[in-house]
DNA sequence: ACTTTATTCAACCTTGCGGTTGACAAAGGT
DNA sequence: ACCTTTGTCAACCGCAAGGTTGAATAAAGT
């Protein structure tokens, strides 16, 4: 365990029953047994599940009497966004850079990027 | 397996060398070799890595003499963003709900959260 | 006080994952 | 032709994930 914060929420967003589960609580807050309903499987194993996702930060459990209401903090979904945003604007910046290259391209078989090594940065066109 | 595709890219991106490859990937294509070499696991393993993030669609492998260029398919981070952004968008819209309809209450006195009963709003009745 | 409802804890089983090593395949360099 | 480079395939190992059942806990209901 003691993943970092990212991998744990990947992979607690990993499993389709966690992801409806989700899905559901941005509807509504639910208790465990509401959230057990539609599933075939024994409440433990939604109890496992919600434990997953709370230690992801995806959701947080209170107390009301014997139920604990599971309630989904949005929160952590930030945290993957600017993940997905960043490396998505990189690899669109790319491809820019890819296409401005295109576009004028020469002849010349130069390293147009400085990261060193020959990145096999597709150097060969078939 | 056979597992679902969006279960397929966050399972993949759960791992934080995998994360890592696909950063670095956002800034060049490369070859196995190239990629393994900041880590300190075998070229097998990093093989393996591989295959999983191309059987989650986020990188494609060519042929180019013995070397296979991996290159990251962006594509993928668009399941996932949509995914995320309706999940949160609800959950948004959601909060504005309950702020509209906190804004309304009557004068109640006390209480700024009110944990109440019945917080657990399923209307699931019994 | 006893029972029911709601949930967790504990032990166990099976499967899949990330890692290893060793052998093999294919393309190039020499 | 041979050897080197670059990767993959196959078998194996340890461990954590997701599931099960059974017992324990806690708060209401009666």
């Amino acid at each position: 365990m003691a993943a970092d914060p990212l991998s744990k929420v990947f992979a607690a967003l990993a499993d389709p029953t966690r992801r409806d589960m989700v899905a559901r609580l941005t509807l509504a807050d639910a208790t465990v047994g509401e959230l057990a309903k539609p599933y075939d499987v024994s409440l433990q194993a939604v109890s496992k599940h919600l434990r997953v996702l709370e230690d992801a930060g995806l959701v947080t459990r209170s107390k009301e009497a014997q139920r604990r209401p599971v309630h989904l903090e949005a929160e952590v979904f930030d945290l993957m966004t600017k993940w997905l945003e960043r490396y998505r604007r990189q690899a669109e910046e790319r491809y820019q850079r890819l296409d401005a290259l295109l576009a004028e391209m020469p002849d010349d078989p130069g390293e147009p990027q400085p990261p060193k090594k020959s990145t096999t940065t597709t150097s060969k066109e078939k």
